[in-house]
DNA sequence: TGAATATATGAACATATGTTCATGTATTAC
DNA sequence: GTAATACATGAACATATGTTCATATATTCA
């Protein structure tokens, strides 16, 4: 659900009590608009943050390049422990970028679809595009 | 740069002391040279990190949809304290996100480049196609 | 059945992160 | 010049996050 804002301006603490205040509702009133419209950041925030974890993305890689694995082999592809990736996976699994399928007494995991290598392509040529090394 | 990992397999504390350990280094092996491959995670990390705070996400879309905003609109915008925003403001510009240029006595931000909308759109079309929302 | 294996999970702990508050630095106005 | 404005920045603080460790839950094997 999106937190619509409605107060005129919000005076925080610690600020310097003046009377100045320029404010440019003209200028700020399309920005919120957008805000609005562009769903809400929370959830594509979350979505993030599962990314923002370099052990969650070694994890990705492993995944995406063998197409399925245990458990135990992700962790010692990845050099982690095996509960701390089982924690990993976890987090990738409630952000529904792995799935999982049990394969007698051990946990196979894969990437989700497509739309992840998508995303990682396009936020390593952002990267490369920014720093000016060859793609 | 990146660390190339080298042991054979890193026993963690707290896993129980077996001999068993079933070790599929056929399996793991390539998984490893494509995180070799794919680039440092912890860089593109980094990245991911920036985005991964709703208040940045908000920050961004404001500046999508007006061009160039100052400090105090842009904290006006999203709802935020200017403080907080500059400090927002900060991570965004070293992650590359946006960039600023002076005007008089305040500070224009924009954002840097087609890139950073087209990994946000990126994202939000994965999220849909999730969750199976229209698009 | 009981032991071993594979993974999951929760609590504890250390570290990272974001906000606030106070202050610093430019820049403009008077 | 001084005052006011706009933003940046650092320390302090509360909260979030990831790992470890100890168990719990399946599942296979003998």
């Amino acid at each position: 659900m999106l937190v619509v804002v409605t107060e005129r301006r919000t005076r925080h603490r610690g600020e310097r009590a003046s009377e100045a205040e320029t404010i440019h509702r003209d200028r700020i009133e399309p920005a919120r608009a957008s805000i609005l419209d562009s769903g809400d950041a929370d959830q594509l925030a979350r979505r993030f943050k599962v990314l923002s974890d370099a052990g969650r993305l070694r994890i990705i890689y492993a995944l995406l390049e063998v197409g399925e694995m245990r458990v135990g082999d992700i962790a010692a592809a990845v050099g982690s422990s095996e509960s701390a990736t089982s924690h990993q996976l976890r987090q990738l699994r409630d952000g529904g970028l792995v799935r999982s399928r049990k394969v007698g007494r051990s946990v196979n995991y894969r990437v989700a679809d497509t739309h992840v290598r998508l995303l990682l392509d396009v936020a390593i040529e952002h990267y490369l595009h920014d720093h000016g090394t060859a793609p």
